[in-house]
RNA sequence: GCGGGCGUGGCGGAACCGGUAGACGCAGCGGACUUAAAAUCCGCUUUCCCCUGGAAGUGCGGGUUCGAGUCCCGCCGCCCGCACCA
């Protein structure tokens, strides 16, 4: 029997959908829209396993939501500017340019062999400036409107390359290129007012139903608004400074006042104290990220200063210089409360301050605090008017003291800060600004837009090549003629992520979208995507959506309406140690032997260390590519494996074991229908009909849900079920509904198939099965029986059967009989259609 | 350090709302067909035991319940994010 030739039918069947343009959403279609979108893709060079998986989930949505009657767009483009092109300049001397048009272009061959259900006349890259210049449009609006400002920011600073840093490239503290210790330095940089929606943002998250509970919980967490108190500290020696709380009621238990290395007053006092001035020094040692800071020692510096209690001016307090008070957040101040917090717990005890107990639980009054801080709820002690209060009736009590004599006031705080978007980078969007000696900061009119990036740059040495460009960055100041310079900063990729879904909904030559058009498809009603995006783009995205809805551009709230973060594909590693000091040096799978007991290096038939399943990465070289797999197995079957075992939104294990099973899969499905290229006759299988129809209502609810490991398992079943059915009418009917329900998920097989049963058309244009709900009902359960909740037996009943008859047949057993051995039942517990549960 | 998640056979996983744990697939073993191989088909496959039956079992330790993989409390391990990776 002649095998399904995938190759063949892959280049048909891709050849067709193309001709006919299946796939192209039409705007003025008078069908119900549906938006189905996956994140776009980095065009690192190559497409990987975590892209199939991705898109081919995408793909079983669009390609199921057409047949269900919807109008789909299902669009792609590049996610092109960033970092690696230009390390790739760096590495290999091409320009970076270059470099990303050709990945495109061999990813887009890539995705095309998959036979995606794609909207191919949308495509787009962000790094072409019919794209980014209408982001440069959208950032002028956003000036325009007061949602973007320039302030001073710290970056990562190495000071051997001269050169800013990404975190990723602060390695242990040090430049990943040059090895030099890196600093924080400060610089002025453009930051987008995020924090102006940030309670929009935190109660919009109430409205989005179809996202993960975790994501949402997570963006509430980052957002992190919280209610406190913001007083002021009078300094002894002179001066004020704020500083903010969640915990007034912990007031009585303050031993400290905590400042920012680069606070104001810490500033000043470092002018005559030297030892200071060194302390400050060593404070902006290090890179900029949160996890580094944060899980540095805890260091202070005593400035000799003292702030006074503002409940007690009889009590003050010693004010310290700390290396973990962050000066973007709150006030850039803090008072430490040892007992109640483990943070100024350890500082008190590194250096030697009081700690004292004023919350403490039933029985805990006089406990004293030891190595843990007490966080929990409680009674207020040791705090004069406040004892005996509940901690959460003490902090209003000391908010409306401090209102009333005037020292403080309540107010809301927001974890999130502003996004600063200004990146010292090439590979970007440039910022459309220029800067002119006479009149300061100047947008650039949008007449002149695009500011068009550069092309013919030099990477042979280290830092932005905008600023050494000979010619691009001199220009006429647009309000006084004079000469002046070009903005060499550019935009945060993350900008070019946050509108390119409405881009894909309209694109007119002359503006960014056109809001109409745009708005018949959006919100996206579902998007597909990494759970590693769960924070930034996706609130980055919601910000951008919500500033343009502010300043009149788009009247959306919400960019997505239904949100899944599918699992990471992940492999193992192979490696080598390259001796002390150095990394290991990582091998791709591809450049090694696995066999039971080991892997080997196929160039030199020496073993490689394995190493940890971990999600794949280009540094670490455990990279599937899936191109030669592609060609052994066809698009069908790997399509069908990314979606089989594993729940999307668990991570994939990638193994070469299970590919095979798939394939089994899609010749199976071929020779049934090879079996039945014409209707047979005879009676109908009632049986069937019913296991069909079991299928489709399962199928159907499943890939709603995104539950595809659970469709394919029912797939699975009903292909079972078919091959031993008799041939007959129901038989030949189950046959056709199993190629509407696989069509999704193994499109060209299904294509195929359908044609060679002689159905009219192509099945991608077929209306999607529909359950008969007579035959989803089952006239007969097993009822299964406990004893003391063990299970002892089951028998079969009609459903429906009243409890006496159920409890009856149960305690007949003879497994029940002779556990019993003539005692009576204390209980008997029945569960109508289910069980029957006896409590001796 | 902070925030979020996950943990079930040899492996990936299934189990509606607290009601028969292990569906379905992979791997393995045995058999049929074949000169042979491939392909295909059939059967077995959580562990243990005194094996026509019984006991234990969902990371660990407790708890609630007639009944817990599912709910509660306390641990352990792994993973993701932390604002300049995309």
């Amino acid at each position: 029997m002649p095998r399904f030739d995938h190759q063949a039918a892959e280049r048909r069947w891709q050849a067709i959908w193309d001709a006919r343009e299946s796939f192209v959403a039409r705007d003025d279609s008078p069908k119900p829209k549906s938006y189905v979108l996956e994140m776009f893709p980095y065009p690192s060079g190559r497409i990987h396993i975590g892209h199939v998986r991705n898109y081919t989930m995408g793909d079983v949505v669009a390609r199921t939501r057409r047949a269900q009657g919807f109008e789909v767009l299902h669009p792609m483009g590049w996610d092109a500017f960033g970092m690696p092109a230009e390390n790739a300049a760096m590495e290999r001397g091409v320009d970076p340019g270059s470099w990303t048009r050709a990945n495109i272009a061999a990813m887009r061959a890539q995705l095309k062999r998959l036979g995606f259900a794609l909207d191919w006349s949308r495509e787009l890259a962000t790094c072409e400036p019919d794209y980014y210049g209408h982001e440069q449009a959208l950032f002028l609006d956003m000036l325009a409107a007061g949602l973007v400002y320039r302030r001073e920011s710290a970056v990562n600073w190495d000071p051997v390359d001269m050169t800013v840093l990404a975190n990723e490239q602060v390695i242990d503290g040090r430049g990943w290129r040059s090895g030099a210790l890196v600093e924080r330095r400060k610089l002025n940089q453009w930051f987008l007012k995020i924090t102006d929606f940030a309670d929009d943002l935190l109660d919009g998250l109430q409205g989005l139903d179809q996202w993960p509970d975790k994501v949402r919980l997570m963006q509430e967490n980052w957002i992190g608004r919280s209610t406190g108190l913001r007083f002021a500290f009078q300094v002894a020696e002179g001066g004020a400074f704020d500083v903010f709380t969640t915990r007034p009621d912990t007031l009585f238990g303050a031993s400290f006042a905590a400042i920012a290395a680069d606070h104001p007053l810490a500033q000043q006092c470092a002018r005559d104290n030297p030892a200071l001035a060194d302390f400050i020094l060593q404070c902006q040692a290090g890179g900029t990220a949160a996890a580094d800071i944060e899980t540095q020692e805890k260091l202070g510096f005593d400035t000799g200063l003292s702030v006074v209690h503002p409940l007690d001016p009889g009590i003050s307090l010693p004010v310290f210089v700390a290396n973990f008070v962050l000066m973007e957040y709150g006030t850039g101040a803090l008072f430490g409360c040892p007992g109640h917090d483990q943070r100024d717990l350890d500082f008190a005890r590194k250096y030697q301050l009081p700690v004292l107990r004023v919350v403490a639980a039933e029985g805990e009054e006089s406990a004293p605090i030891h190595d843990e801080a007490y966080t929990g709820a409680g009674r207020m002690v040791n705090s004069r008017f406040l004892d005996g209060m509940t901690a959460e009736d003490a902090r209003a009590t000391v908010i409306a003291r401090a209102e009333a004599e005037g020292w403080g006031e309540a107010v809301t705080q927001y974890r999130l800060r502003d996004w600063g978007v200004s990146r010292q980078r090439y590979w970007g969007t440039p910022i459309p600004i220029i800067h002119c000696d006479a009149c300061g900061v100047v947008p650039v009119p949008k007449a002149d837009l695009p500011v068009i990036l550069p092309e013919d740059v030099s990477f042979d040495q280290p830092g932005n090549p905008l600023e050494r460009h000979p010619t691009w960055g001199q220009v006429d100041c647009p309000a006084c003629g004079a000469a002046a310079r070009r903005e060499t900063d550019t935009l945060d990729t993350f900008t070019n992520s946050s509108w390119y879904f409405i881009r894909f909904a309209s694109a007119p030559v002359d503006r960014p979208f056109d809001p109409a058009v745009a708005a018949q498809w959006l919100p996206v009603g579902q998007y597909i995507g990494g759970v590693e995006h769960a924070i930034l783009h996706l609130l980055y995205a919601r910000f951008w959506t919500r500033a343009l809805q502010r300043i009149g551009a788009l009247d959306v709230a919400e960019p997505f309406a239904g949100l899944f973060t599918q699992g990471m594909v992940t492999h193992e590693t192979y490696s080598r140690p390259q001796g002390e000091g150095l990394p290991p040096l990582w091998f791709a799978p591809d450049d090694v032997e696995r066999r039971s007991d080991g892997a080997w290096l196929k160039a030199d038939g020496e073993a490689v260390e394995i190493g940890r399943v971990i999600k794949m990465s280009k540094s670490k070289k455990n990279v599937i590519d899936p191109d030669a797999i592609l060609g052994r197995y066809g698009a069908d079957a790997v399509r069908w494996f990314m979606l089989s075992d594993s729940p999307p939104e668990r991570d994939l294990a990638w193994s070469e074991s299970g590919i095979d099973g798939a394939w089994r899969f899609v010749q199976r499905v071929w020779r049934l229908a090879e079996d039945h290229v014409t209707p047979a006759e005879g009676a109908v299988d009632l049986k069937i009909d019913r296991q069909v129809h079991r299928a489709i209502a399962a199928v159907t609810g499943d890939i709603d849900k995104l539950q595809f490991n659970k469709a394919v398992a029912r797939l699975y079943e009903l292909v079972g079920a078919l091959e031993r059915a008799t041939p007959g009418p129901s038989r030949f009917a189950g046959v056709i509904t199993l190629i509407q329900l696989v069509a999704p998920m193994s499109p060209h097989l299904a294509e195929e198939a359908w044609a060679l049963l002689g159905q009219h058309g192509l099945v991608c244009d077929a209306a999607w099965p529909v359950a008969d709900p007579a035959l989803l009902i089952d006239d007969e359960v097993t009822i299964a029986v406990q004893l003391n909740g063990k299970l002892k037996g089951s028998f079969t009943a009609a459903k429906g059967a009243d409890k006496a008859a159920l409890e009856a047949e149960a305690l007949a057993l003879p497994t029940v009989q002779r556990s019993l051995d003539g005692a009576t039942p204390r209980k008997i517990i029945v569960v109508p259609d289910r069980l029957v549960n006896i409590v001796a």
